[in-house]
This record gives structure tokens, sequence and C-alpha cells, in this order.
DNA sequence: TCCAATTGATTGAGTGTTCAACGATGACTC
DNA sequence: GAGTCATCGTTGAACACTCAATCAATTGGA
């Protein structure tokens, strides 16, 4: 295409920076959730929502947007979640397509089990070395940032819909 | 231990816009690059790095710590990365446990196509929507957080020397 | 000098993720 | 109604990562 806008010293700096300071964050919280309680982040996640809704249970559909996880993802996870014991399915009778993943008493003490040193963990890695300034400047990088994220998505749709056009994203 | 210092209503939001932008920016991002290059982040970084060294020759230790990798990781990839014809390995004479990796004209290559796409990819989803404040923002944001991350491995460190000693991290 | 501890790097088992394909049901249209 | 298309959810294969164990080479002391 046209030429490349290649980064300067700069905004490779931040680049670098940013990488290691959200990647290495990333790992160590998913290895603090395996060592304290055995479980991934994306499990934490699912046992977190179900615990916070209706009947602890939800419509597998629902608890895929609501963890923002690709259906597939959620599949296997709550087949592992129901080999432990911390969730059941459920068949859906209105549409026997669907089916139900429900919190079992067990998953709930999982989760009430976990929480606690996994709040203190982020307090302690994410809040307490922040100023209630650079809070508000965190949430407002992160909302730029996923705008553009899921713009991109609908654009796809859209892409989709209308194939032929070939629109530039710039 | 002592009481849990739940998060606020507040911090809860910007934590959950943090974890969704992040997240969804780093798989928007591998997505690109697996889908355009056919490879994974972890592999252009390895890349990137052989290609800016002397001899775009590296020891594997000196690679792992530069990409920021486990060991174990790192040695995965290069098997990998041989497999494909990108680097290949050579023992290191000045000390027989040691070995280097050499990244290959095929591999030189590789990032070469590689490269603009990903540049392109993350000027667009990064620098593109945040303005020259929120660059610094981010920059001192992330310091904030990888100076308590390494803090974290230090203290590990120390615990793991002068074990016996119960010092609270807070 | 010799033994113990450390370091460089690899390996295999186990686990979670993605992607593409699939079966089954539902919705929509002619 | 019958055919088409979209949606719900699952599955299996391929792949990358982690963790613990391992081996070989090196370093450091007694």
């Amino acid at each position: 295409m046209t030429e490349v806008r290649w980064l300067s010293d700069r905004e490779q700096a931040v680049w670098r920076r940013f990488i290691y300071a959200t990647g290495k964050f990333y790992e160590e919280l998913e290895r603090q959730l395996q060592r304290d309680s055995n479980m991934p982040h994306t499990y934490y996640t699912i046992l977190v929502a179900l615990s916070e809704s209706d009947n602890r249970t939800m419509r597998m559909s629902d608890l895929a947007d609501e963890c923002r996880s690709s259906r597939s993802r959620l599949s296997h996870a709550v087949a592992k979640l129901e080999a432990a014991g911390w969730v059941t399915r459920r068949g859906c009778p209105s549409d026997k397509r669907g089916s139900y993943a429900v919190l079992t008493d067990a998953g709930f003490a999982a989760i009430d089990d976990a929480a606690p040193g996994h709040v203190e963990w982020v307090r302690q890695h994410l809040f307490d070395v922040l100023t209630e300034e650079q809070l508000d400047q965190l949430e407002r990088i992160c909302g730029a940032i996923e705008n553009r994220i899921d713009g991109d998505a609908d654009n796809r749709m859209e892409r989709q819909l209308a194939s032929g056009a070939d629109r530039q994203v710039s």
C-alpha cells in the first residue's frame, strides 16, 4: 500500500514498556490465581459472572458475552468446570438448541475462597501503585483503546455484509 | 489474615475496563500477526531481537532476557522457529552448556515481511487513539505497574535467599 | 582435588486457546 | 409447508505455555 508509518524512538519506548508491564501483569495475575486457587483467570471470571446472576444460572450465550469469551472457549471451560463439580449444565426448554450453566454450591464456595486473595493481589499491584488522577487517566486510555478495537469489529461486520466496498480503515 | 480491602464501585469499573481493553487488544494483536504473517507475537519478538543483534546471533539466555521470556518458552519457540527454517542453533565453544540462536536469511525475510503490517496495526490501535499527553500518562502508569511487579520478583529472591524472615509485602 | 551447588538449556506432560467444521434447532420467506 | 439461512452450542486438531524434572557443564569451597 502506502508508506509505512514506523514508530518513533519515543513511541518504541512507550510501546515496549506497555507490552512489558501489561504482559507481565497478566502473567503474574494468572500465576497468583493458579497457585492460590488452582484456576485460570478465565474460570474465575466465569464463576464470578454466574455467582452474580439470578439463580446462579445463565444461558451459555449470555455467559460468553458477559465474560467476553468466545463460545468455543466457554464451552471447553464449562466442560472443565463441570468435571470439577463447580458447574452443572441444564437444557433450555424454550429453545432446544440452548443450554444453561448453573453454579453449584461447591462452585460458589470455590470463588468465595478465591476472591479475597485475588482482590488483594489486584489492589496491591494496580490500585495501590496509582494515584487517583492516574486512575482517571487509565480509564480514559482504556476507553480509547476499547472504542477502536470494538469499532474494528463493527467495520468487519459491515464489510462482511456489504463486501465489495474497499474502503480504507484510516 | 486481616480484613479484605474490596474494590469500590469505581475501582471495579476501571478494573473491568482495564481487563477488557488490554485483553482484547492482545487478542486482536495476536490475531493480526497470526492471520497476516502466520506467527504468534512471541515469535515476532524473538525474530526482532535477533535481527537487531550483532551478527543476528544471540545466546539463548540473553535472548530470553531480551524477550522477557522464560527459558522454557524460548526453548520450545526456537525449536519451532528452527523447524520453520528461520533460526538455526549453534553450540557455544567457550561454555559448552550454552548455545546460540542465529537468524537465517529466510528468518530475516519473514520479519521484514511481517513488520510493516504489524507496526501499522499497532499505530492504528494504540498511538492513533491517544493524545501526546496520554502517551506520557500511559508511560508513567506502566512504569508504576512494572516497578511493583519487578519489585515482587526481587522480594521473592530475597525471601528465597534469607528464608525464615516473614516480613509483610505491604 | 573433589564434591556440592549453580547455571544453561532442553524435554515431556498437562492444560487452555484458537480455528474450522459440525449437528441440531429455530426463524423467515416464497 | 418446504427450503434457505442464521443461531446455539459442541467438538477435535493444532498449537503455545507452564511447571517440574532432567542432563551436562561450570563454579566454588573445604
